[in-house]
DNA sequence: TGTACATCAGTGAACGCGCGTTCACTGATGTAC
DNA sequence: TGTACATCAGTGAACGCGCGTTCACTGATGTAC
């Protein structure tokens, strides 16, 4: 209740701190399926039942996981878009590329966010809001190639009308009031694209046809680049 | 060795076609990961130790499921062409809707294949040629969208040089000769376009934006259309 | 400041479970003469 | 066609492993008076 910790809260936090970093640790060395309360009590030197009082179930501990790399990714992403140059499509180009170079250093981490899901692990909703960071910055910098003066001489392409139109006049109205529609559209678009494209490199589809693939990669960027309607640089 | 086959040689076929129906049910409603050789022994009333006449370890079968979920798709993949219109449009739509369904109906096995890939499994040879076949029908209907007389009033956009322009080259001397790189490039984006975005309503990540993703799909299956040049329909 | 009690971290044993794989053995099926 | 031997499917026990979680207990730390 006091402002000066004491020995055992200080203790705590930090025990609970190396308990997920020795987690992280072995995430990245195995995998998340080799993940195991067990084997962190062991590396950690505790007994395997000291664990539960910082985290009570495996799943808690993997919800922590799950929120931390999410997180990281989108702290990787933001970091580049802050270091990276002001035209929208160098924007663009960094973020995706930082999300590939975050994929590549920390593929289990990926496959623990974006691969199969976890037997049996039902995500809480804690995981929702990091998740979503990655795909705001997407938005972001796909509104900031928006022409400031809209209706120019290229016009938007037509609003999808049904369902996807409601989707998206939701989406709009939620996080891009100045995006006509059918260019939210294929930001979600590529979206999926740069995600299917790096799960196919770091799950080996690519092998046999474009590995390595930073052309490709490159390549990709632009074309949705162009998509979404990014001017080129001059 | 004479054409009349021995019970025994009969009695072998059947048993390991049942070993491996029995793994498909249990990948089907279990996952991958659940699959185990001592549950399929028990669900078969046989001792566990049986199975090891059959298939000599856990990696044999899981590459036996492996290769038959690739062929699944695949095959289901031919039929949807095979009954489809004739406008390479509507061959495309036919293709990427039948991935999909495929996905949504087995989406263990689509786990299996395009997921996480199991840890400690190495994918061995046998595995490429089936796997290798749902790429292939894309580019194939990707063909049918050319032209007959190339060089027409639109251009091909120019060949990508560098690294890429190599991998490219190589492809489409093997695969599709009267493809220009730049459309082939175009038509691996949908490809990894298509299962990024399979991916994602499979595993969760469009709860909350595009789920259900029915109309989504169809629209970023047109913009695909698009963007590897097939022609529009009148 | 000193004492009595409450709180809580950590232990170690146990429960109950499941797994892949090996091995010596049996009994049925197939084959060569 | 009948017999002797070889082949092979299937058994059941065992090995050695690992896991998540619970629980009664201990000793150290924190708190109220």
């Amino acid at each position: 209740m006091t402002a000066i910790r004491t020995a055992r809260e200080r203790a705590r936090e930090e025990l609970t701190r190396e308990i997920k970093l020795e987690a992280r640790r072995q995430l990245a060395s195995e995998g998340a399926q080799r993940l195991s309360l067990r084997a962190v009590a062991r590396e950690l030197g505790m007994a395997s039942s000291a664990i539960y009082r910082y985290y009570p179930s495996r799943d808690e501990l993997l919800t922590a996981l799950i929120v931390d790399a999410y997180t990281d990714l989108a702290d990787t992403a933001d970091a580049a878009l802050a270091a990276a140059p002001t035209t929208p499509r160098a924007r663009w180009r960094a973020l995706c590329t930082a999300v590939r170079g975050w994929a590549l250093a920390h593929p289990h981490e990926y496959a623990l966010v974006y691969g199969t899901p976890v037997p049996g692990y039902r995500a809480p909703q804690e995981t929702i809001e990091p998740a979503a960071r990655l795909p705001l910055a997407l938005i972001a910098v796909a509104r900031e190639g928006r022409p400031d003066t809209p209706a120019q001489d290229t016009p938007a392409p037509p609003a999808p009308a049904g369902p996807l139109g409601e989707q998206l006049a939701r989406l709009r109205a939620e996080l891009a009031p100045d995006l006509p529609e059918a260019v939210l559209a294929r930001a979600a678009i590529a979206w999926t694209q740069l995600f299917g494209m790096i799960g196919f490199e770091l799950f080996g589809h690519l092998a046999g046809s474009f590995d390595p693939a930073d052309a490709f990669f490159a390549h990709a960027v632009e074309e949705m680049a162009d998509l979404v309607g990014l001017p080129a640089e001059v």
